[in-house]
DNA sequence: CCGCCTATGTATAAATG
DNA sequence: TCATTTATACATAGGCG
Protein backbone atom coordinates (compact mmCIF):
# COMPACT_ATOMS: atom_id res chain seq x y z
CA UNK A 1 0.00 0.00 0.00
CA UNK A 2 1.21 3.30 -0.53
CA UNK A 3 2.63 5.49 -3.56
CA UNK A 4 5.03 2.30 -4.46
CA UNK A 5 5.01 -1.42 -4.29
CA UNK A 6 6.90 -2.30 -1.10
CA UNK A 7 9.48 -5.48 -1.46
CA UNK A 8 9.12 -7.40 2.11
CA UNK A 9 12.84 -6.78 3.11
CA UNK A 10 14.58 -5.47 5.92
CA UNK A 11 14.44 -2.25 5.90
CA UNK A 12 18.15 -0.40 6.31
CA UNK A 13 17.45 2.73 6.98
CA UNK A 14 16.75 3.42 10.43
CA UNK A 15 14.63 5.98 10.82
CA UNK A 16 12.60 4.59 7.92
CA UNK A 17 12.31 1.12 9.52
CA UNK A 18 11.13 2.89 12.75
CA UNK A 19 8.16 4.75 11.14
CA UNK A 20 7.12 1.50 9.11
CA UNK A 21 7.76 -0.31 12.40
CA UNK A 22 5.00 2.45 14.16
CA UNK A 23 2.33 2.31 11.59
CA UNK A 24 2.22 -0.91 10.32
CA UNK A 25 2.00 -2.20 14.60
CA UNK A 26 -0.86 0.14 14.83
CA UNK A 27 -2.67 -1.72 11.54
CA UNK A 28 -1.67 -4.95 12.70
CA UNK A 29 -3.16 -4.39 16.40
CA UNK A 30 -6.30 -2.86 14.91
CA UNK A 31 -6.68 -6.36 12.31
CA UNK A 32 -6.07 -8.43 15.84
CA UNK A 33 -8.28 -6.42 17.67
CA UNK A 34 -10.74 -6.48 14.92
CA UNK A 35 -11.13 -10.15 14.43
CA UNK A 36 -11.07 -10.69 18.41
CA UNK A 37 -14.41 -9.08 18.39
CA UNK A 38 -15.52 -10.09 15.04
CA UNK A 39 -14.86 -13.56 15.34
CA UNK A 40 -15.74 -13.41 19.55
CA UNK A 41 -12.03 -15.49 19.63
CA UNK A 42 -8.76 -15.17 21.97
CA UNK A 43 -6.11 -13.30 20.59
CA UNK A 44 -2.16 -12.49 22.14
CA UNK A 45 0.04 -10.32 19.84
CA UNK A 46 3.55 -9.92 21.16
CA UNK A 47 5.84 -7.46 18.82
CA UNK A 48 9.10 -6.22 20.03
CA UNK A 49 10.36 -2.78 18.24
CA UNK A 50 13.43 -2.37 16.33
CA UNK A 51 14.78 -0.59 18.98
CA UNK A 52 13.81 -3.49 21.75
CA UNK A 53 10.42 -2.08 23.25
CA UNK A 54 7.73 -4.20 23.83
CA UNK A 55 4.00 -3.60 21.90
CA UNK A 56 1.27 -6.41 22.73
CA UNK A 57 -2.24 -7.01 22.56
CA UNK A 58 -4.84 -9.09 23.58
CA UNK A 59 -8.45 -9.39 23.46
CA UNK A 60 -10.87 -10.03 25.50
CA UNK A 61 -8.76 -11.83 27.95
CA UNK A 62 -5.48 -11.05 29.41
CA UNK A 63 -2.22 -11.92 27.46
CA UNK A 64 -0.88 -14.45 30.18
CA UNK A 65 -4.25 -16.27 29.95
CA UNK A 66 -3.92 -16.83 26.42
CA UNK A 67 -0.30 -17.62 26.70
CA UNK A 68 -1.29 -20.23 29.45
CA UNK A 69 -3.76 -21.48 26.97
CA UNK A 70 -1.28 -21.88 24.49
CA UNK A 71 0.99 -23.80 26.40
CA UNK A 72 -1.40 -26.05 28.34
CA UNK A 73 -2.35 -27.37 24.97
CA UNK A 74 -0.98 -30.71 23.97
CA UNK A 75 1.64 -31.01 21.88
CA UNK A 76 0.41 -32.20 19.20
CA UNK A 77 -2.37 -29.78 19.00
CA UNK A 78 0.03 -26.82 19.25
CA UNK A 79 2.66 -28.67 16.22
CA UNK A 80 5.67 -26.30 16.26
CA UNK A 81 6.49 -25.34 13.19
CA UNK A 82 3.87 -27.20 11.11
CA UNK A 83 1.38 -24.53 11.04
CA UNK A 84 3.90 -22.27 9.52
CA UNK A 85 4.97 -24.75 6.96
CA UNK A 86 1.27 -25.03 6.10
CA UNK A 87 0.72 -21.14 5.61
CA UNK A 88 3.74 -20.87 3.50
CA UNK A 89 2.88 -24.09 1.58
CA UNK A 90 -0.97 -22.12 1.46
CA UNK A 91 0.50 -18.98 0.13
CA UNK A 92 2.71 -20.71 -2.34
CA UNK A 93 0.24 -22.56 -3.73
CA UNK A 94 -1.79 -19.84 -4.43
CA UNK A 95 1.21 -18.07 -6.61
CA UNK A 96 0.54 -20.38 -9.43
CA UNK A 97 0.05 -18.59 -12.25
CA UNK A 98 3.06 -15.85 -13.87
CA UNK A 99 6.49 -15.14 -13.01
CA UNK A 100 9.72 -13.01 -13.67
CA UNK A 101 13.00 -13.85 -15.03
CA UNK A 102 14.86 -11.79 -12.28
CA UNK A 103 13.98 -14.56 -9.72
CA UNK A 104 16.04 -16.59 -12.39
CA UNK A 105 19.18 -14.31 -11.82
CA UNK A 106 18.65 -15.47 -8.07
CA UNK A 107 19.39 -19.26 -7.70
CA UNK A 108 19.62 -19.64 -4.72
CA UNK A 109 17.13 -22.56 -3.42
CA UNK A 110 19.16 -24.51 -1.43
CA UNK A 111 18.44 -23.14 1.75
CA UNK A 112 18.79 -24.76 4.66
CA UNK A 113 16.05 -24.18 7.62
CA UNK A 114 12.22 -22.84 7.13
CA UNK A 115 13.08 -19.03 8.32
CA UNK A 116 15.42 -18.65 4.95
CA UNK A 117 13.04 -20.35 3.21
CA UNK A 118 10.05 -17.60 4.32
CA UNK A 119 11.85 -15.28 3.79
CA UNK A 120 12.70 -16.93 0.07
CA UNK A 121 8.93 -17.10 -0.91
CA UNK A 122 8.27 -13.84 0.65
CA UNK A 123 10.24 -12.70 -2.41
CA UNK A 124 9.05 -14.66 -5.02
CA UNK A 125 5.52 -13.28 -3.85
CA UNK A 126 6.30 -9.99 -4.49
CA UNK A 127 8.00 -11.00 -7.85
CA UNK A 128 5.12 -13.00 -9.18
CA UNK A 129 2.89 -10.14 -8.34
CA UNK A 130 5.19 -7.94 -10.21
CA UNK A 131 5.32 -10.16 -12.95
CA UNK A 132 1.07 -11.30 -13.27
CA UNK A 133 0.69 -7.35 -13.92
CA UNK A 134 3.30 -7.69 -16.67
CA UNK A 135 1.51 -10.74 -18.64
CA UNK A 136 -1.35 -8.86 -17.95
CA UNK A 137 -0.41 -6.06 -19.82
CA UNK A 138 1.41 -8.21 -21.95
CA UNK A 139 -1.58 -10.55 -22.90
CA UNK A 140 -4.48 -8.28 -22.64
CA UNK A 141 -8.01 -10.55 -22.77
CA UNK A 142 -9.43 -10.82 -26.17
CA UNK A 143 -12.08 -8.22 -25.47
CA UNK A 144 -10.01 -5.63 -24.48
CA UNK A 145 -11.76 -5.29 -20.56
CA UNK A 146 -8.73 -5.23 -18.83
CA UNK A 147 -9.21 -2.53 -16.45
CA UNK A 148 -7.25 -1.34 -13.33
CA UNK A 149 -9.45 -3.30 -10.72
CA UNK A 150 -7.68 -6.32 -13.34
CA UNK A 151 -4.29 -5.84 -11.92
CA UNK A 152 -5.31 -4.84 -8.26
CA UNK A 153 -3.60 -8.68 -7.13
CA UNK B 1 -13.37 -3.81 3.22
CA UNK B 2 -15.74 -5.61 0.64
CA UNK B 3 -18.89 -5.32 -0.61
CA UNK B 4 -19.91 -3.67 2.11
CA UNK B 5 -18.35 -1.64 5.50
CA UNK B 6 -18.56 -4.14 7.82
CA UNK B 7 -19.72 -2.82 11.43
CA UNK B 8 -17.15 -4.38 14.41
CA UNK B 9 -19.51 -6.49 16.68
CA UNK B 10 -19.46 -10.31 16.64
CA UNK B 11 -20.66 -12.11 13.64
CA UNK B 12 -23.51 -14.13 14.87
CA UNK B 13 -23.74 -16.28 12.04
CA UNK B 14 -21.49 -19.48 13.06
CA UNK B 15 -20.86 -19.70 9.35
CA UNK B 16 -20.02 -16.74 8.21
CA UNK B 17 -18.21 -15.69 11.21
CA UNK B 18 -15.89 -18.91 10.49
CA UNK B 19 -15.76 -17.64 7.13
CA UNK B 20 -14.41 -14.61 8.28
CA UNK B 21 -11.88 -15.58 10.80
CA UNK B 22 -10.04 -17.64 7.86
CA UNK B 23 -9.54 -14.76 5.66
CA UNK B 24 -8.65 -12.50 8.07
CA UNK B 25 -6.53 -14.83 9.94
CA UNK B 26 -4.41 -15.33 6.83
CA UNK B 27 -4.24 -11.75 6.26
CA UNK B 28 -3.11 -10.93 9.68
CA UNK B 29 -0.49 -14.06 9.57
CA UNK B 30 0.86 -12.07 6.35
CA UNK B 31 1.17 -8.54 7.90
CA UNK B 32 2.79 -10.44 10.90
CA UNK B 33 5.04 -11.85 8.35
CA UNK B 34 6.05 -8.58 6.69
CA UNK B 35 6.09 -6.47 9.74
CA UNK B 36 8.44 -9.11 10.77
CA UNK B 37 10.62 -8.85 7.76
CA UNK B 38 10.47 -5.20 7.03
CA UNK B 39 11.34 -4.72 10.58
CA UNK B 40 13.72 -7.01 11.27
CA UNK B 41 11.78 -7.82 14.80
CA UNK B 42 10.82 -10.72 16.86
CA UNK B 43 7.05 -11.45 16.76
CA UNK B 44 4.76 -13.65 18.26
CA UNK B 45 0.99 -14.12 16.77
CA UNK B 46 -1.33 -16.69 18.70
CA UNK B 47 -5.06 -17.06 18.01
CA UNK B 48 -7.91 -19.56 18.79
CA UNK B 49 -10.20 -20.01 16.06
CA UNK B 50 -14.29 -20.04 16.80
CA UNK B 51 -13.98 -23.71 17.15
CA UNK B 52 -11.32 -23.78 19.12
CA UNK B 53 -8.59 -24.85 17.09
CA UNK B 54 -4.84 -23.03 17.19
CA UNK B 55 -3.75 -20.91 14.61
CA UNK B 56 -0.12 -19.00 15.30
CA UNK B 57 2.75 -17.33 13.48
CA UNK B 58 5.89 -16.02 14.92
CA UNK B 59 8.40 -14.67 12.61
CA UNK B 60 12.31 -15.43 12.45
CA UNK B 61 12.39 -16.83 16.04
CA UNK B 62 10.66 -19.91 17.58
CA UNK B 63 6.90 -18.49 18.99
CA UNK B 64 8.94 -20.26 22.77
CA UNK B 65 11.97 -18.12 22.49
CA UNK B 66 9.54 -14.75 22.06
CA UNK B 67 7.05 -15.86 24.41
CA UNK B 68 10.34 -16.24 26.79
CA UNK B 69 11.32 -12.76 25.83
CA UNK B 70 7.84 -11.66 26.74
CA UNK B 71 7.75 -13.37 30.02
CA UNK B 72 11.32 -12.25 30.91
CA UNK B 73 10.56 -8.80 31.31
CA UNK B 74 11.02 -6.90 34.22
CA UNK B 75 7.16 -6.40 35.54
CA UNK B 76 7.06 -2.76 34.94
CA UNK B 77 8.43 -3.28 30.74
CA UNK B 78 5.42 -5.52 30.19
CA UNK B 79 3.03 -2.96 31.79
CA UNK B 80 2.03 -5.36 34.90
CA UNK B 81 2.53 -7.94 36.76
CA UNK B 82 1.92 -11.51 35.29
CA UNK B 83 -0.01 -13.74 38.20
CA UNK B 84 1.34 -16.65 36.88
CA UNK B 85 4.42 -15.83 35.55
CA UNK B 86 6.36 -18.40 37.39
CA UNK B 87 4.31 -21.28 35.38
CA UNK B 88 4.52 -19.70 32.08
CA UNK B 89 8.49 -19.69 32.83
CA UNK B 90 8.47 -23.42 33.60
CA UNK B 91 6.40 -24.72 30.98
CA UNK B 92 8.18 -22.59 28.68
CA UNK B 93 11.74 -24.08 29.50
CA UNK B 94 9.98 -27.38 29.01
CA UNK B 95 8.48 -26.77 25.90
CA UNK B 96 11.71 -25.39 24.48
CA UNK B 97 13.83 -28.23 25.44
CA UNK B 98 11.37 -30.78 24.31
CA UNK B 99 11.27 -28.71 21.23
CA UNK B 100 15.16 -28.56 20.74
CA UNK B 101 15.87 -32.57 21.75
CA UNK B 102 13.02 -33.44 19.50
CA UNK B 103 14.51 -31.99 16.74
CA UNK B 104 17.92 -33.57 18.07
CA UNK B 105 16.34 -36.77 18.13
CA UNK B 106 14.24 -36.83 14.96
CA UNK B 107 15.57 -34.48 12.40
CA UNK B 108 13.49 -36.08 9.46
CA UNK B 109 10.50 -34.03 10.81
CA UNK B 110 12.26 -30.47 10.21
CA UNK B 111 14.20 -31.83 6.97
CA UNK B 112 10.82 -33.35 5.50
CA UNK B 113 9.23 -29.89 5.64
CA UNK B 114 12.12 -28.22 4.80
CA UNK B 115 12.23 -30.50 1.40
CA UNK B 116 8.64 -30.05 0.68
CA UNK B 117 9.30 -26.48 0.97
CA UNK B 118 12.02 -27.20 -1.46
CA UNK B 119 10.08 -28.79 -3.86
CA UNK B 120 7.61 -26.09 -3.78
CA UNK B 121 10.35 -24.11 -4.91
CA UNK B 122 11.42 -25.87 -7.52
CA UNK B 123 8.13 -26.47 -9.49
CA UNK B 124 7.65 -22.65 -8.94
CA UNK B 125 11.03 -21.75 -10.56
CA UNK B 126 9.86 -24.06 -13.70
CA UNK B 127 6.59 -22.15 -13.71
CA UNK B 128 9.52 -18.88 -14.20
CA UNK B 129 10.93 -20.35 -16.53
CA UNK B 130 8.73 -20.69 -18.74
CA UNK B 131 7.28 -17.29 -17.64
CA UNK B 132 10.57 -16.10 -19.04
CA UNK B 133 10.01 -17.57 -22.13
CA UNK B 134 6.77 -15.98 -22.45
CA UNK B 135 8.20 -12.63 -21.75
CA UNK B 136 11.06 -12.83 -24.35
CA UNK B 137 8.34 -13.57 -27.00
CA UNK B 138 6.00 -11.20 -26.10
CA UNK B 139 8.47 -8.53 -24.86
CA UNK B 140 11.45 -8.49 -27.16
CA UNK B 141 13.20 -5.78 -24.64
CA UNK B 142 14.79 -3.14 -26.58
CA UNK B 143 15.25 -0.83 -24.42
CA UNK B 144 16.84 -3.22 -21.65
CA UNK B 145 13.54 -3.35 -19.56
CA UNK B 146 13.45 -6.58 -18.33
CA UNK B 147 14.75 -6.77 -14.89
CA UNK B 148 12.71 -6.26 -11.91
CA UNK B 149 14.36 -2.80 -10.66
CA UNK B 150 12.90 -1.29 -13.36
CA UNK B 151 9.53 -2.37 -12.39
CA UNK B 152 9.82 -1.50 -9.26
CA UNK B 153 10.49 2.14 -9.01
C1' DC C 1 -14.38 -26.68 3.14
C1' DC C 2 -11.59 -24.28 -0.59
C1' DG C 3 -10.58 -21.30 -4.18
C1' DC C 4 -11.92 -17.63 -7.44
C1' DC C 5 -13.88 -13.12 -8.66
C1' DT C 6 -14.83 -8.23 -8.31
C1' DA C 7 -16.48 -4.08 -6.15
C1' DT C 8 -15.33 -1.62 -2.41
C1' DG C 9 -13.24 -0.34 1.91
C1' DT C 10 -8.75 0.03 4.30
C1' DA C 11 -3.77 0.50 5.10
C1' DT C 12 0.10 2.80 4.14
C1' DA C 13 4.64 4.92 1.40
C1' DA C 14 5.89 9.24 0.24
C1' DA C 15 5.20 13.80 0.15
C1' DT C 16 4.06 17.79 2.64
C1' DG C 17 3.27 21.11 6.49
C1' DT D 1 10.57 14.97 14.68
C1' DC D 2 5.68 14.26 13.91
C1' DA D 3 0.84 15.06 12.08
C1' DT D 4 -1.65 15.34 7.81
C1' DT D 5 -2.49 14.47 3.08
C1' DT D 6 -2.65 11.94 -1.08
C1' DA D 7 -2.03 8.40 -4.37
C1' DT D 8 -1.68 3.74 -4.63
C1' DA D 9 -1.44 -0.93 -3.19
C1' DC D 10 -3.72 -4.30 -0.60
C1' DA D 11 -7.48 -6.79 2.04
C1' DT D 12 -11.76 -8.56 2.07
C1' DA D 13 -17.38 -9.17 1.96
C1' DG D 14 -20.37 -11.37 -0.57
C1' DG D 15 -21.32 -14.37 -4.21
C1' DC D 16 -20.45 -18.55 -7.06
C1' DG D 17 -18.90 -23.22 -8.21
Amino acid sequence: MGRVKLQIKRIENNTNRQVTFSKRRNGLIKKAYELSILCDIDIALIMFSPSGRLSHFSGRRRIEDVLARYVNLPDNDRGGVIQNREFLIRTLKKLKCENDMAALANPTVVNSNVEELQQEIGRYQQQLQLSEQRLRFLEPDPLGFTSMSDLES
